[in-house]
DNA sequence: GCCAACGTTGGC
DNA sequence: GCCAACGTTGGC
């Protein structure tokens, strides 16, 4: 398979919680409505992993959640042109990363908290993917359940 | 094609 | 609850 792309996703706690995918197993992501959030999403393939960040109220990347499947239309809007991935979660980091300790971490400067504040879904380096496990205290699974 | 008004997001 | 940032809409 090719390489992952990285990617970080934001969701208010209240409206869908990374604990929530967890029950749930997997969802569709849908609901964005922001042209280069949805080319993002059009963006992904089923392997992709996403840091999972709570806007808000806990301010905080809080779980990897993992694409499962290829772009498709956005259910809830159907006829229009967006787009969703079905999610699935892949771990919950062992302590949040704070939107404060990312802005207190120099190499994170281009984080996408930082200088995309707004966009819900956006591209991330594997560098930045990788900081951000590791003050989380988080490694990920050696072997990863096959996507889709 | 410009830009003011408006709506939404999200940190504080 | 306020407000800054910023994307979108619509009048011209």
């Amino acid at each position: 398979m090719a390489k992952p792309q990285y990617w970080l996703i934001k969701s208010e706690p209240s409206v869908y919680a990374y604990a929530q995918l967890e029950r749930e197993g997997r969802t569709e992501w849908s609901g964005v409505r922001n042209f280069e959030a949805r080319n993002n999403l059009r963006a992904m393939k089923p392997g992709d992993l996403c840091l999972y960040y709570h806007s808000n109220e806990d301010k905080a990347v809080v779980g990897v959640a993992r694409v499962l499947t290829s772009p498709t239309e956005d259910s809830t809007a159907p006829g229009e042109d967006w787009a969703s991935v079905e999610m699935g979660p892949l771990v919950a980091l062992q302590k949040p990363v704070t939107l404060a300790t990312v802005k207190a971490t120099p190499a994170l400067g281009e984080f996408p908290l930082i200088t995309r504040s707004r966009l819900s879904v956006a591209p991330v380096t594997p560098e930045h993917f990788q900081h951000v496990l590791e003050l989380g205290g988080t490694k990920l699974p050696k072997k990863l359940p096959k996507a889709s």
